[in-house]
DNA sequence: CCTACCGATCGGTAGG
DNA sequence: CCTACCGATCGGTAGG
């Protein structure tokens, strides 16, 4: 298990991709090929040639398996979004009672599948204004369910006296921001593997929230501001 | 000064737009138009008809000023981030010698300028894809600037011991990413004023590098975890 | 600074 | 699923 290729594991434990096991072959692999292109050169700079020779195919094909160029982004979009909501859902559920178990589940899932998925978080976090209005209305309503599972998560651990924070609102949001922010940097090849990525954004998650442990307790001073 | 409306004193207090004051007024026009078509639709959703009719000309007048549309496009995103640059090191410069004070005015300046000027901000963090390789490497390196601002900062404090972390690399990326995202939710003329959410910023910053003062002292309890 | 226009490229479809 | 093609729109320019 430690021994796999760090790369190909990353995609198993955060399964975050546009790709659902039931999809038809053909239908997945312009899946793929879109999430590249519109990554790499935004929706509006991606044409459906584009689309369709990186997917092995001629760009008439893609309309065998989508109504229009809008639609596979949409279709992109809206997947990511479900698959983060849903397995953040499950983590936090997992982690037990305790804000702070939680809190920590849901940074190392949310931080794990941007790291995982940098294709996909690039295209949420900047194609998003070329949805018609009704997908981007679901994106939305997926993104405030995320954010809600954090705050609620961060208020419930302030009533509990674990953390110590009077804005969980606006901690949620700064917390949510800087965790998406991985998928601009890491590389699964590089110096940091994955475990020790999390473990730092879990510490710094919970140092925002005040939580009332050895990290924020650690050389107390007395010369305060 | 407070009884100036909150909006358009904003800019004012935080100039880190596109324009400048020596700008031709007709290209001043052209950055303005370009700017708010880019932001709402992308680089490659806006045509050049779009920003000559939001600045009152025909498209072919924009080549009096510019050589290209991807010119106007480096233009918009290499002088934002110049502002954001400069405004930082002098904010930091004017805060004295003490990292405490340092980093609550660099997260001022970093906050306010990206809640006063959303749509630099959308266009600094969705379109540098597009940029030709030179000018994308030159945005780059006002960015590593911008963070560089932020670590040394951190790792001053630390040093000092009024911070406590030992990943100040990541926590300057966490509150920078984290402060950026102002942008896309603060809006002048809702129910919280900039100066309010300036401090709930500086305050979740110094949470984040475990600043050693009341903030994180506060409800101290020894159940560890 | 505008009108008129250029070749190139776009998303999408017909027909097989 | 491919070839061939459609009308529409694109960035940019010539000429005034």
């Amino acid at each position: 298990m430690t021994d796999s290729p760090p790369a190909a594991d990353l995609t198993d434990r955060f399964p975050g991709g546009v790709l659902r096991g039931d999809d038809d072959p053909m239908a997945a692999r312009i899946l793929r090929a879109a999430t590249g292109a519109i990554a790499e050169k935004g929706f509006n700079g991606t044409n459906i040639r584009d689309i369709g020779a990186r997917g092995g195919m001629s760009s008439g094909s893609l309309y065998n398996h989508f109504g229009s160029k809008a639609d596979i982004l949409a279709t992109i979009a809206l997947r990511g979004m479900i698959a983060l909501v849903t397995a953040s859902q499950s983590a936090k559920a997992e982690a037990g009672s305790d804000p702070r178990a939680q809190l920590d589940a849901l940074v190392a899932m949310h931080v794990g599948i941007h790291a995982a998925h940098p294709r996909e978080s690039a295209i949420g976090n900047a194609e998003l204004h070329n949805l018609d209005a009704d997908s981007y209305a679901e994106v939305v309503a997926y993104r405030d369910r995320q954010e809600e599972l954090f705050t609620s998560t961060i208020e419930q651990g302030v009533s509990q006296g674990v953390f110590a924070t009077d804005i969980p609102r606006e901690a949620s949001r700064f917390i949510i921001v800087a965790c998406t922010g991985i998928a601009r940097w890491y590389r699964p090849d590089g110096r940091t593997d994955i475990d020790t990525m999390i473990a730092r954004y879990q510490q710094l998650a919970r140092s925002t929230v005040g939580e009332t442990s050895r990290q924020t307790m650690e050389s107390p001073r007395s010369d305060l501001r």
